[in-house]
DNA sequence: TTACCTATGTGCACTTTACACTTAAGGTTT
DNA sequence: AAACCTTAAGTGTAAAGTGCACATAGGTAA
């Protein structure tokens, strides 16, 4: 998964989490990139999500076919590729969807299980 | 991160998950691979685990130093190298605890949100 | 001998992401 | 006009993790 490189990161954040997320956003209100890019980091604050990976995952999915685009003009600056999505896109969100809440059930199994562990703060008895 | 190859599978599963599964299990008992492979397949029965990334996780977590092997002589089969956590294992267990509480946090903001939009099923009205 | 089970590992393709950089339209300042 | 800023959309490259297929080797049973 790769993540890249990630030296002085804070942690796992939106891993794997763009793509619903972005569907989502177009799912709510059409748009184009660069007003995804801030509705992003409006809501994630301090968690900045990196330009190129929006617009990749932007293209991707129009190629993938979980969205259309055109172009728009602005009534200044230069013109807007302005997203909606498709049948497919949808389907692709609620599968997703049925993703996210088995991780999320993953996660806390896992989490359980590693309460529930007497010895997690010192060290295990060597063998 | 990539998730490699992936055309007819399930979702998400493991996701990043795999390390901290790995810690888990040794801090609960030293083990070797090939049992850990087992163990994992047997918590998340239907989901398989690729042998190979077991194994690669555990040598990439030897070479940071968050578990240490040693060679054993089985009763009957080839030798086990088998696995013991570090204090630095332990820290890097806890790290990831933290994270995945973060991430479940963040799947539940998203769930919430979708679980709320008013036109999930049918398509969004045509601009 | 052949075949199977245990056990560990590698090679390669593929996906996703971070960081750095580029291109370009339009407006503002000097 | 020239320099600069903001908006807007991308690309190049390296790094990281995973799936699939394959390789290797010890031991046991037919």
């Amino acid at each position: 998964m790769a993540t890249g490189k990630n030296e002085n990161d804070t942690g796992i954040p939106l891993d794997r989490m763009i793509q619903p997320m972005l569907l989502m956003l177009i799912l709510k209100k059409p748009t184009h990139g660069y007003e995804l890019i801030q509705s992003f980091n409006a809501v994630h604050e301090g968690e900045i999500v990196e330009p190129g990976t929006i617009y990749r995952n932007l293209r991707r999915m129009e190629r993938e076919g979980f969205v259309l685009s055109g172009w728009e003009a602005s009534e200044s600056g230069p013109a807007r590729r302005k997203y909606d999505i498709t049948e497919d896109g949808i389907k692709a969100l609620q599968e997703a969807v049925l993703k996210l809440e088995k991780q999320k059930q993953q996660i806390e199994d896992f989490l359980t299980e590693y309460n529930d562990l007497p010895n997690k703060g010192g060290h295990s008895i060597e063998n």
